[in-house]
DNA sequence: AACAAAATAAAGTATATCCTTCAAAAAGAG
DNA sequence: CTCTTTTTGAAGGATATACTTTATTTTGTT
């Protein structure tokens, strides 16, 4: 069974003298606290004894405070992410569809979360005033370039997919007007790094959508934007947030490219609004 | 002046070496791990020395790794507090990619809510049991073509994707112990509906991904998975929900699979989980 | 008010964490 | 390849934290 923190405290409220239902509350009220506290400064937060706090802690079934801190440093920090709803009446399928599709939601909200202002503009100017763009993925990561290559052709109409099978090297694309984005996720292929290497020395401005800030391409690219994706779950899961990260980056670039009139003519991304 | 330890981590970032880059990728990524765990800790977690995470905190200007954490901890918990993420100081850019990616999440939410157990129960039996999976997407879906079939061949060993450039017609697929995996989304592409009408003639069972139970392939499928993805809205919103589809549908595979010993032997799909 | 019982705090010890110093390893220059 | 410089890791003392034990305060009862 094993019930979790706030279970535990909970039921065994009632039976607490007034001191201890103080930390109880204050466990209940800022769990956060407990996790990054020592036990004497949330005595003294709440007015208690650390004491008091260590007794509370035996109280309500847990070895000491260290025992209960394991438990709220891992709720705080892995648990959240993957927190699921379960809704009663579902089947194993679909519940087992709904634990994996909530946790790209959540992927999704974390990366919302950090997104980083000026990285982002520099790629999006980088993006409108290039006359060439070329974006290159390998493996799994070609899914992505190929997305990208689409969507930004449908818009723009000057990109072009780089394609691993085929393609050897940069060609002539000129370094002045144009610019690569390279999708390099773990693990990650040395296709990917050396195209990079190529391009920093030929000039060509790098743009890379990748899992780290530190991870190989980084390190000749121009504009960095790191996505999490957490890859000690399987590594499918960069798939929807990265799918959503360029969405949300195409959608910019074609409110911009709209009100510079460098969109495509035959461009027609909305349907209008019916009224209801 | 007093930068956050954001802006100093992001303007030394450049002249770290190798194992501080680390860190500070670290730091910006997952802030609250500093906040919770001892120094000994982050650097377990991301493969460096104690050493260096205190060696990095006085690098970007603190006193130490105990000053960083000051920092840190009275910054979780005034948020914690202040509750609902302050809308101020967020641009307008980043504003923009919240409403975009939240659009996603809603998408995703929206999905979830309405999966088919028994059509998804067909469509995993009739993937796991086939010994020959094709998989076909035109323009928009080629990259969820890509997806699926990368990984599925990743995983089962026995996937294909069809290339429309190069590939024509269906070869010589056997009907009997094969299916196929057709990806169709508005603007329907008539490709797409021949090979699908050309499958059905040849008896090849047909799976198919699409944005409603009417859409044009969905005549001749013999599975037929609907995505609501609202295309009043720009068509490239299908992308991020079909991908978590994709994957949820992957990894249920996966389990499957596993117990029933039909993975690939050169598949090892997840990284270890570390122990606490 | 006096005593007993419960609750709380203070003190002391063991353990964990930080931080400095120094040594090893890796990277770079000649 | 050798030497120098830079980067990284290991060890040990200083400090902080958790936990146990003992003392004090508070509460409740007659």
């Amino acid at each position: 069974m094993s019930l979790t923190y706030v279970e535990k405290t909970k039921k065994k409220f009632p039976e607490l003298s007034k001191g201890l239902k103080k930390v109880a509350d204050e466990l209940l009220t800022e769990p956060l606290s407990f996790a990054i506290h020592p036990a004497k400064k949330v005595g003294a937060i709440i007015g208690v004894s650390e004491t008091m706090v260590i007794r509370f802690c035996h109280e309500i079934g847990y070895a000491g405070y260290s025992d209960l801190q394991r438990e709220l440093r891992s709720i705080f920090l892995d648990l959240e992410k993957t927190e699921s709803k379960q809704q009663i009446g579902e089947t194993a399928l679909v519940q087992s569809f709904a634990r994996h599709m909530s946790g790209d939601i959540h992927r999704i909200q974390d990366n919302l979360d950090q997104m980083d202002e000026e990285t982002l503009e520099k790629a999006i100017q980088k993006i409108l005033t290039s006359e060439k763009i070329l974006v290159a993925g390998y493996y799994h990561s070609f899914a992505f370039a190929h997305w990208l290559s689409f969507n930004l052709n449908y818009i723009l109409g000057n990109a072009s997919l780089y394609r691993p099978e085929t393609d050897t090297g940069l060609l002539n694309l000129p370094a002045e007007k144009s610019c690569i984005v390279i999708f390099s996720f773990y693990r990650y292929a040395v296709d990917t790094i050396a195209l990079a290497k190529e391009a920093k020395e030929k000039g060509i401005p790098i743009i890379t959508i990748t899992d780290s800030r530190v991870s190989p391409v980084a390190e000749f690219a121009d504009i960095v934007i790191p996505l999490k994706v957490n890859y000690q779950k399987a590594f499918v899961a960069k798939g929807p947030v990265t799918l959503s990260f360029i969405n949300a980056l195409l959608m910019e670039i074609i409110e911009r490219g709209e009100s510079q009139g460098s969109l495509q003519p035959t461009y027609k991304y909305f349907v209008k609004d019916e009224k209801n």
